[in-house]
DNA sequence: ATTAAACTTAAAGCTAACTTTAATATAAGA
DNA sequence: TCTTATATTAAAGTTAGCTTTAAGTTTAAT
């Protein structure tokens, strides 16, 4: 009565499920951020369960976590639930640097669509040519 | 007459005043991003313009620009304005290239207030403790 | 005039995050 | 069964973007 046949997943089929290569899911568990099952013959498997983590690894990773503190925060897991304050201080740490990154990345999105606008005005000649980036900036009140 | 002295700063207040270091100063030099005036006896000094430039580049390289793609950028703004259409078509792939990660960063900002607001939901008790992360995300529409 | 801080160069070193290599073993399909 | 794809390991190599070092020179303040 196998209420849940779970799916297997050798690496390489892992590895385009994730969207990673197989040397990096190595890499990552010799870093310790996985810990994928083993086949009695020492293949390593991964199940649907891992697909989960690595997809919310990958988010956090592109909040700007590094390697270690993910694998700060896999230890902490391990540990239990004894240790979720911590967690959720490391992650409120990294919201709020990414917060703060967030809005430069913002600022120079504006800037760069500026200079866009500014090639453009200045090559159908609606913009002075002696007008300068900077002085337009001004203008736009988007200077710095 | 001298209608504007220009102010000039040495590599030292130069860098507080664009936020990076000296050595990080002379290495864009040495990667042709930047071309410094030099002193009679040979020491760099910038003006006023440098500053302007170097908030620009580093907008675009924040926008992920990489060094080269702006050194690209400097030596077709040297060739003059019959490399308008180059520029304005190199800024364009990297703001194309920007607002695909940009999305992605946005997905990632939300998953990690989601996990937040999972870790709390969790602790004073208002979503069930064998709920899953990946159950709580499917059920906000989250999930990918 | 002296001294300390700031500058000069070229070259080597560093860090994160992979990627590649080499030599070998296992698994899956015809 | 044979062949080919995929797996295994440890270790070395790569890349971008700086940073540090070493040995000497210039500037600024006392």
């Amino acid at each position: 009565m196998d209420t849940k046949t779970e799916k297997k997943y050798r690496i390489g089929d892992f590895a385009e499920v994730t969207g990673l290569s197989s040397p990096t899911l190595r890499y990552y568990e010799k870093e310790g951020l996985i810990k994928p099952h083993r086949t009695e013959n020492g293949l390593r498997y991964y199940t649907d369960q891992d697909t989960d983590w690595i997809k919310f690894l990958l988010h956090l990773k592109s909040t700007g976590m590094t390697i270690e503190q993910l694998k700060q925060y896999v230890d902490w897991r391990a540990e239990g639930d004894s240790t979720i304050d911590k967690r959720v201080a490391l992650l409120e740490d990294v919201r709020s640097n990414f917060e703060k990154e967030f809005d430069n990345l913002q600022k120079s999105w504006t800037i760069l669509n500026d200079k866009l606008d500014w090639y453009k005005g200045k090559v159908n000649g609606h913009i002075e040519d002696s007008e300068s980036f900077a002085a337009y900036l001004k203008r736009l009140n988007h200077e710095e």
